[in-house]
DNA sequence: GCGACAG
DNA sequence: ATCTTGTCGC
């Protein structure tokens, strides 16, 4: 039995295509040396409707400069591995909506710890050429390593592919991964100082609460 | 073949 | 992700 995904779509070119995709992330720091801005990205449905959200965040304040949403209709079903071919394009249109370029994006999804090395936060970054972290709630694949501290290393075929994080003491880790342009030390350093009060960093929280707004207004219509 | 499986 | 209220605990 073949996973059910449209008639027009082949799970084999998907697979192409992502490791073709992963090939073009670079695993360097290619932001500016002194960060001003950030930006979260989230979605929601309702129905058949994606709702993407982009905020957009002051490094130093956390203070919301911008918030914006775009509205798809949804092309793919939920398929572990494929996320980002459902949800790349609500994305990618929000995401064009701000005024302004930010240094840097976190985007809710893995990013390079992926079966095939291409969560929805790398192909993100790669398709728009900017820095982006993968921040997720829950790990896809991979095992934890020994605990340094704060973080552990999550290991696939002999690689570190991301880190469990524990954002705030005795709560559940988070999953970090490079998405694009950035390096893990990087991408922890930059999560680690985006986060408050709660587990997950403010850029994301915030998109999260704003498309799920949205989307629970398009439902109550 | 079996189980796992981001959002 | 989404369907959904109260409730246990710091």
């Amino acid at each position: 039995m073949r996973e059910k995904v449209p008639p027009y779509f082949s799970i084999q070119v998907a697979r192409k295509v992502q490791r073709y995709l992963s090939s073009k992330i670079v695993m360097k720091d290619l932001l500016p040396p002194f960060i001003e801005t950030v930006a979260g990205i989230d979605l929601a449905y309702s129905g058949n409707l994606a709702v993407a959200a982009a905020v957009l965040l002051d490094y130093q304040t956390l203070q919301v400069l911008e918030k914006k949403v775009a509205v798809t209709k949804v092309m793919f079903p939920y398929v572990p591995t494929l996320l980002s071919f459902r949800e790349l394009k609500a994305a990618f249109l929000a995401y064009k909506h701000l005024s302004q370029t930010p240094d840097v994006i976190l985007v809710d999804a893995h990013g390079y710890s992926h079966p095939f090395r291409l969560g929805f936060a790398s192909h993100f970054g790669v398709v728009v050429k900017k820095p982006t972290i993968g921040v997720a709630k829950k790990l896809l694949c991979g095992e934890i390593g020994p605990w340094k501290n704060n973080w552990a290393p999550i290991v696939a075929e002999g690689e570190v592919i991301g880190a469990a994080l524990r954002t705030r003491k005795g709560i559940k880790p988070i999953y970090i991964s490079v998405g694009n342009m950035v390096t893990l030390n990087t991408a922890i350093k930059i999560v680690l100082h985006t986060t408050r009060r709660y587990r997950i960093p403010e850029p994301v929280r915030q998109a999260h609460m704003e498309c799920t707004r949205i989307a629970r207004l398009l439902r109550s219509l």
